[in-house]
DNA sequence: CGGGTATGTATCCACCTTGGTTACACACTC
DNA sequence: GAGTGTGTAACCAAGGTGGATACATACCCG
């Protein structure tokens, strides 16, 4: 399986607030960006504020907002806020003890998808909704200059 | 959402075969050690076998057998036998092209996701099915060491 | 103080994946 | 040729995901 697309979703949602200068952004505006719902994006901004990522304004001009700046929040946070901590299934139903492999083998995976997790996890947590932002603005610039070329 | 446990359960069917001392082992032998259905251990071997991992003998005597040595098989080689190539999922529909953001997130996220998606395949290509039987042996003989002991 | 607005959340739905189950044709061994 | 084990199809129930509607609550502004 795959994991689920709340987390591209959740970074797009994130990227947006990075780039509103600082001004409250409605999840009826985001929504159009994803090409979804409101309602779908509040479910997520939800989660994001739960975990500390995101506050919100009600009422007219209210909106999202980063709650701390894009430098210092990581594509991990990001990934453990909308995503459970199991990367790897085990066994749906716990294998046969009297089986010698059965008995320990479940032991022995959970040290090699733990240090998989750990590997991947490490690699979010390499990169920031900073370098997102520069991302989607060296895009924009490229943009401009081959419509400059043109 | 998480890996299927198509990859634990494929991993404790091919160290069953590891462990096996060169016999073919019966999808039925295989099922009753990971408590399922044998139909769903033949899906499995059939996924295994088509990438080049193991081999199977049809009647009396038959059963499935590890195609090469259990040190040239890295746990990857498994993990992409039973499960598609896309760790992460995309938006479910296309984001907004209207919006700057949405333009170029993508692009944006795929170089980080991959970056991620390959660090995690590089944590599972370290390992080799003969480590994982390494330590199911060494569960084992902790267990007979505890037993002296009582 | 009251109207308008945006969030937070509940509910319902359709779709897909997964794993369990049964069934059966085919191939191989003895 | 009988028996056995694989390969595979078909079907089902369960759970997760995203889309949609609805509404109570809280807040801003005139």
């Amino acid at each position: 399986m795959t994991i689920s697309s709340r987390f591209a979703v959740a970074v797009h949602v994130m990227t947006m607030l990075a780039t509103s200068g600082g001004e409250p952004v409605t999840s009826e505006r985001i929504a159009e960006s994803v090409n979804t719902n409101p309602a779908v994006i509040r479910r997520l901004l939800c989660m994001l504020s739960r975990a500390g990522l995101t506050t919100s304004r009600l009422g007219t001009g209210g909106g999202a907002l980063l709650a701390r700046p894009a430098e210092e929040i990581t594509l991990l946070e990001v990934y453990r806020a909308v995503e459970d901590g199991d990367l790897f299934a085990m066994h749906p139903c716990d294998p046969n003890p009297a089986c010698p492999v059965g008995r320990h083998i479940q032991a022995v995976l959970t040290e090699a998808t733990d240090s998989a997790r750990r590997a991947m996890e490490s690699a979010l947590e390499r990169r920031t909704l900073a370098d997102v932002v520069s991302g989607v603005e060296a895009g924009l610039e490229q943009e401009s200059g081959a419509e400059g070329r043109a």
